[in-house]
DNA sequence: AGCATTTATACTAAAGCGATATAAATCGGG
DNA sequence: CCCGATTTATATCGCTTTAGTATAAATGCT
């Protein structure tokens, strides 16, 4: 059993010129090799696949048959060789994508996007989870990239699981408030300016980003009064356009935009709202390695 | 694009042991030449298949889609190989009989019917030609094989037109006779015994076996009278049945006996009916071989 | 840290493959 | 009917490839 896939494309020749001379000069070979390269084929077989003289050239029924078997084989063998160099180039596969719910109205959605127009044959899912349920996700192989806003500080954790984390988005937190309040008019703000206000925030419990701004707060002098929790951004822009508060949101969430709010950025030391990308660094996973550079095609290949 | 089907078997051998020492003991080699053979094959195709440090093995992403594409193919190679044997050993294909009516029944129907049980996945279709269209049929390659009552005599024309002819079938003719009639109490009788009966026979334009039936009563002294032509053998037996007169017959056509008919031999020089095969020599032709073996095993093949 | 196991490298021998030269076979033309 | 032309088969040579032996490197486990 060692027929091979050349003498099939040598067969191939030979059953389409009608002629071993006309064959080999396609093939590029000499006549002779070709001769015994089919005659060595038509004995593993034990099937006499030519009825050739010198003259008369005449394929026999079993020859027939071969014609289109070696033709299917052959470009099954071609259509293989490109699927395996698609799937490791990342065109082909699936790619599961975990977000913090504050990155929702970030970049990313976008990114998403793009990456499916460059790689249409790739699908992907994106799993709004909290940073902890992110990196269990990402340690059981249940999503191969995870978005959240602080980097996981445990470098070993990270080496042991096979996961690196990069900062992949920065941003400064800007403040949302009603068009009529009397801040409103300035170009930017401080983040004491706004101490006295009603501070309207997304849910403590859900997510720690929420918790962070309040340290900010707590930075830089005061300690916010906390007047409504939201679960969405959304909730939160209405209730600042209905006068009830401000509130401290990414910059990018302005792009929503909601009509009876402005968004003033904040002037010294502006709390930042960073997005890191944790992904596995198995080598194994092309899907994330072609979505890494659509993230950041500066920096050069794993 | 060497990529070699020996490569895939060392590669599924390497990936299913998922250990190189254990797959080269398993494919007979030493393990050195298989390292080789799996490197040849990453870089050949571009892509890593194997993870692989001295003590982890973990195939890659495109390793394990790999895995499924090289098992397909090398079962395709593997059916193909059989496929192609079975059709040269005539045991897949189609055979297209001609047969002359009046050998309608006779062994042929038998014969089929015991060539389809042993060669189930070969069809055949038959067809009832007279002798002269079955042998344009032939010569047009639009039936594979013949029968027919008398061997065409130009061994010229069958050697240019590559056809075979044999003998494949010898019987006699005997005499349909009413059970009421005096001479249906003999044994067997003389073909002059009838010279005055009635004599009821098969349509003389569609055939030429008709004819020389009468040819023999002229041979053995008489010129018989023709009463009726009937084209079915059925419709014969049904006027011998009414007592309208004789008929001569080959003597497997008593099989389908009928109410009121005995079929007597012919004592002395009875008429034979010998029936012929032709077929292709073409050597092209496996099925028509596996026929004929089936028709008369003692022979050797072609 | 050392041992055991597994994969990779170095080198050698043999087998396979292709190229050139040439023989055998067959068809067409004189 | 034979000769030349063309096509396939055979013989031999040389190179490439492949498998085998010996050995080194790497890694997990005790």
């Amino acid at each position: 059993m060692s027929i091979d896939l050349k003498q099939l494309r040598y067969f191939l020749a030979v059953a389409e010129e009608k002629s071993f001379s006309r064959a080999a000069e396609r093939l590029h070979i000499s006549q002779p090799p070709l001769s015994q390269q089919i005659m060595k084929l038509e004995s593993e077989l034990g099937v006499k696949l030519f009825a050739r003289t010198t003259r008369t050239f005449e394929l026999t029924v079993a020859g027939k048959a071969l014609m289109g078997e070696a033709s299917d084989l052959l470009g099954k063998m071609r259509m293989t060789i490109d699927t395996i160099r698609q799937i490791d180039r990342g065109e082909v596969g699936r790619l599961r994508v975990g977000i913090v719910g504050s990155a929702m109205w970030g970049p990313i959605p976008s990114l998403l996007e793009e990456f499916q127009t460059k790689f249409p044959r790739v699908s992907w899912t994106l799993h709004e989870l909290g940073p902890t349920l992110q990196y269990e996700a990402l340690r059981a192989k249940q999503i191969d990239v995870g978005f959240w806003r602080e980097p996981k500080l445990d470098e070993d954790d990270l080496k042991n699981d096979n996961l690196r984390q990069e900062l992949c988005f920065r941003e400064d937190v800007c403040v949302a408030i009603n068009e009529h309040h009397p801040l409103a008019k300035q170009e930017a703000i401080e983040l004491t300016d706004i101490a006295d206000e009603p501070m309207l925030t997304l849910a403590l419990d859900k997510s720690s980003f929420p918790r962070y701004l309040i340290q900010c707060c707590v930075k830089a002098g005061f300690q916010p009064t906390i007047f409504q929790e939201a679960s969405e951004p959304q909730t939160l822009l209405a209730m600042v356009g209905a006068g009830l508060g401000v509130a401290l949101l990414p910059e990018t969430t302005s792009r929503i935009g909601w009509p009876g709010v402005v968004f003033l950025p904040i002037r010294t030391n502006p709390p930042s709202a960073n997005l890191y990308i944790t992904y596995t660094t198995l080598d194994d996973a092309p899907v994330v390695r072609a979505f890494l550079n659509i993230l950041n095609p500066v920096k050069p290949g794993v």
